[in-house]
RNA sequence: GCGAGCGUGGCGGAAUAGGUAGACGCACUGGACUUAAAAUCCAGUGACCAUAUUGGUCGUGGGGGUUCAAGUCCCCCCGCUCGUACCA
């Protein structure tokens, strides 16, 4: 009896999917296609858990669909640009090209051991020039468009990756992936104008039916669109005027001061005119160099010695602000004040004493009787508000604004949270933006046959400042216009440049230009997109508008690139501290009688919270370890097993070993008992035992079927299990049929295939199949089993069930009601005559007293 | 603050469209095998009561409601998690 061998099962296997080109994808148009795409990793070195649970997912449903008759892409690539390659070459003296191709080759053999069925002949690569040459093409066909331009802003500085981020990659005034503090600074870099599909990113995500209402909503918040007016204030004493954004317009009778931001371009005037604002402002700036506490700062302003006239009311002058709560990119960069119906204001004119006039009131004749405590933001009727006064809300901001456009002091207008995409980092481990900066003729695009625009294979990263800036042999050039002495462009991409169309490109990878529409036609949209939470807004909004873009430049004929989103859960673990509070590796941990040791048993260990798996907490664990101990068939399974892929789930020691347990199980089913020789057929059924076992395999196929459909995993693993729990039972009988047994575990095998495709192509083969079961077709269902004749029916009475009874089907209401009532249990219950039954035909009946 | 999601045994989690709550697994308990342990196999496992049964009561965060029937629908409250935040 041999034993179940994961090892040298798993390697055969992978073999003869890679001998045989069983994944490889072609286009064949008399196939549906399906597009099955996990996001692609990072190469840092090792896969993790992340990367299994995603790509586990991934390949599942590849698999399925496959089965289920679907021409099936699923392709595997690298997001190779990025900093860690960087930070790598300067601690272990690595160029970042030898360190990223090392990682590259390690990762995909890790993958490998994994069983995943991806096409590695469309593999790609980000970092390497055959990829980003096309990025660099797109880049100028944006740029000649009026979609990429240069300007000089405010933007996000990145004390410690020494680069520029974009809004998006701000978290909580951190950077996204360093957590430093991010500093303002004022530079000039490149941007993308996705400003320019705000309406369209917003409008398109209602025909995103399969996307997580989540993701949707993250979105539509970044995108952030109000409705509301400019309004013009003019200013005494100089010929100036400020336009303020206002979604309130109704209550600008309520005015009581203007507020800019320090960073307001009047401000920078006012600077000249009045030196000691510039001692003041300093003050505001705090802001940016503060630590934790940015949303628990004081609001405080500066009073200038100019006032704004009101635009509805001549002789009113109201005072203006520069204040450190206004945001210099929302809106204009200038609000006005009106404290009654807005809380900040509120406590702004509390601390400098300014009017409070109530506008809004819920009462239509509005008599103030008491000071406002807090600022009123209900709904409710103008008041105080000359011509406005009486009407709601909505209608006064109607009528205000057409009062604005008549006297041209103000417009109807939308506003977008959304900025535009900053995509300029000063680092060298990334795609050349190609452009070349000549004194006489400015800044012009690199010329085609020029292209790509190679990163420089001599580089120093140690030297402090943008690298590519110091490589003088790289940076000098000729200008192509000119041909005088010019300088390149030393910024790259950000790397979100690349994954915002690899998935395009997989569609054909060597191809000449960016993209080959004849495939791309074919093989877009991603029909199931699959990837972490973290890339909401990010990866996902870049991706919308970069194809939105492209289509638009007519690069490729698609408006949004994944049909369906599924975002997977994180990987947790239990963590552990020793006695000096020091985190310890799960691997170095023992259990004895509910308590943890150190592995030497000397030392007690506390167990803390389950937390994600993260390499600071050490609470990980390794793949490889699993896949090498158990194989990775066990480690799939798992996975898979526990929890519902959009939410978090726990690793633990005992669900592997349970999940191994099942395979060795299933193993056991076959390997006693040669069915080599048995045919392989359907016959019908000639004990309840072989009836059940067909009903059982046929509901299973069903219920397995829809929960795939529905990603629910962890259903579709405890139907797979109920079967094999059955099977066994069935085998165990004498007189058991081997034949149907034969039959209904090869149906089971091919359900199971998509999590555990090793173990299933070596039982598959065990059973005398001579094709691989990566090319068996997914079962029916034989309806005659499942639309049984006979049913169990539960009795309640009053709602609680007393008993139950077995009926056929074709029994009339009448019937049923009767063997209900004469039911031995039921009778005692009928101390009085029943006022209603309610009888839910082969569902239910029910006796109300 | 705002927005979203969640709350079911000791644990992870099931429960089409309102129709037998707790599938499947983990853990645990008992038994078989063994000199013993591990592994494996078999059985049990929501709580409580009980005449121990093929009986009963309670039970899906709490309170109310709709219904013959509520984990599921409606209202109020509590707790947790995630996202987001001076957005004018």
């Amino acid at each position: 009896m041999s034993k179940y061998n994961p090892s040298k099962i798993e390697k055969k296997w992978q073999n003869f999917w890679e001998t045989n080109k069983t994944f490889s994808s072609k286009i064949n148009k008399n196939f549906k296609k399906y597009y099955v795409l996990e996001m692609f990793p990072y190469p840092s070195g090792d896969i993790h858990m992340g990367h299994v649970r995603n790509y586990t997912l991934g390949d599942l449903v590849a698999r399925y669909k496959r089965a289920r008759g679907y021409n099936v892409l699923h392709p595997m690539g690298w997001d190779s640009f990025g900093l860690p390659a960087e930070n790598a070459a300067i601690s272990n003296n690595v160029h970042p090209k030898t360190w990223t191709e090392k990682n590259i080759k390690n990762m995909k053999t890790q993958l490998k051991k994994m069983g995943l069925s991806y096409d590695w002949s469309k593999e790609l690569s980000t970092c390497d020039s055959e990829y980003y040459k096309h990025e660099q093409k797109i880049f100028i066909e944006f740029y000649k468009k009026g979609l990429a331009y240069q300007k000089e802003t405010i933007v996000n500085w990145d004390p410690v990756e020494q680069t520029v981020l974009a809004n998006e990659q701000v978290i909580d005034g951190r950077g996204w992936r360093s957590d430093a503090i991010i500093e303002k600074k004022k530079m000039k870099g490149w941007f993308l104008k996705i400003t320019d599909f705000a309406e369209e990113l917003l409008e398109d995500l209602n025909s995103l039916k399969n996307w997580p209402e989540k993701v949707k909503l993250m979105q539509k918040n970044w995108i952030g669109k109000s409705f509301g007016a400019y309004v013009d204030f003019n200013i005494n004493k100089i010929n100036e005027k400020v336009t303020v954004f206002s979604t309130r317009p109704d209550t600008l009778f309520g005015a009581s001061f203007i507020a800019l931001s320090p960073e307001h371009k009047l401000v920078d005037k006012l600077k000249k005119d009045y030196p000691e604002i510039n001692k003041e402002i300093n003050k505001l700036n705090l802001k940016n160099t503060n630590e934790q506490n940015i949303d628990k700062i004081e609001k405080i302003g500066i009073k200038i010695p100019l006032k704004a006239s009101h635009p509805f009311l001549k002789n009113k002058l109201i005072p203006i602000f520069i204040a450190n709560f206004v945001l210099a990119d929302y809106g204009t960069g200038a609000v006005f004040g009106c404290p009654a119906h807005d809380q900040r204001d509120f406590d702004f004119a509390k601390k400098y004493n300014l009017e409070i006039i109530e506008v809004v009131s819920n009462e239509k004749n509005h008599v103030r009787k008491n000071k406002l405590e807090s600022a009123y933001t209900e709904n409710g009727y103008l008041v105080n508000s000359d011509f406005l006064n009486g009407l709601t809300i909505e209608k006064a901001k109607e009528v205000s604004i057409k009062e604005l456009e008549k006297l041209n002091l103000g417009s109807r207008t939308i506003n977008y949270r959304l900025k535009d995409w900053g995509v300029s980092r000063q680092r060298y481990w990334g795609c050349p933006i190609p452009i070349i900066y000549c004194d006489k003729c400015g800044p012009q695009t690199v010329p085609e046959k020029d292209l790509p625009v190679k990163l420089p294979d001599k580089i120093d990263l140690k030297k402090s400042g943008n690298p590519l800036l110091n490589q003088s042999d790289w940076i000098n050039v000729k200008c192509p216009k000119c041909l005088q002495s010019a300088k390149r462009e030393s910024d790259t991409f950000d790397t979100f440049f690349e994954s915002s169309w690899y998935f395009a490109r997989f569609t054909d990878p060597n191809f000449n230009d960016a993209i080959n529409k004849n495939n791309s036609d074919y093989w877009l949209p991603v029909d199931q997109y699959i990837g972490g939470i973290e890339h909401a807004v990010l990866h996902l909004l870049y991706s919308r508008f970069f194809i939105k873009a492209m289509n638009k430049l007519n690069l490729i004929n698609l408006n949004e690139p994944f049909k369906s989103l599924q975002t997977q859960g994180m990987v947790c673990h239990q963590t552990y501290k020793n006695s000096r509070n020091e985190w310890m590796f799960p691997k170095d941990v023992i259990k004895i009688n509910d308590k943890f040791f150190t592995i030497d048993k000397k030392d007690e260990v506390s167990s803390g919270r389950i937390e994600k798996m993260s390499k600071s907490k050490k609470n990980v664990i390794d793949p490889n370890t699993i896949v090498d101990t158990f194989g990775s068939d066990t480690a799939r399974f798992f996975i898979l097993s526990d929890s519902p892929p959009q939410r978090d789930m726990e690793w633990t020691d005992e669900g592997v070993e349970g999940a191994s347990r099942f395979l060795n199980k299933v193993w056991q089913l076959l390997i006693n008992d040669d069915y080599k020789d048995i045919p392989y057929k359907k016959i019908n059924y000639n004990t309840d035992h072989d009836f059940n076992i067909f009903l059982c395999t046929y509901k299973t196929i069903k219920n397995v079927t829809q929960a795939i459909d529905n990603f629910h995993f962890n259903i579709a693993i405890a139907n797979i299990r109920t079967l094999f729990n059955e099977l066994n039972f069935y085998k165990s009988l004498t007189n058991n049929n081997k034949i149907i047994l034969k039959f209904c575990i090869s149906n089971f095998l091919i359900i199971l295939n998509p999590i555990c495709p090793h173990i299933c192509e070596e039982a598959w083969e065990m059973l005398g199949n001579k094709k691989s079961i990566s090319d068996a077709p997914w079962p029916k269902v034989d309806l005659k089993y499942l639309n049984d004749n006979y049913i169990t029916l539960p009795i309640q009475i009053n709602g609680k069930r007393r008993a139950e009874i077995k009926i056929s089907k074709s029994l009339s209401t009448k019937e049923v009601k009767n063997l209900a009532l004469n039911h031995q249990n039921i009778i005692k219950f009928l101390t009085e005559t029943p006022k209603k039954v309610i009888y839910i035909p082969h569902k239910i009946i029910n006796i109300v007293l």
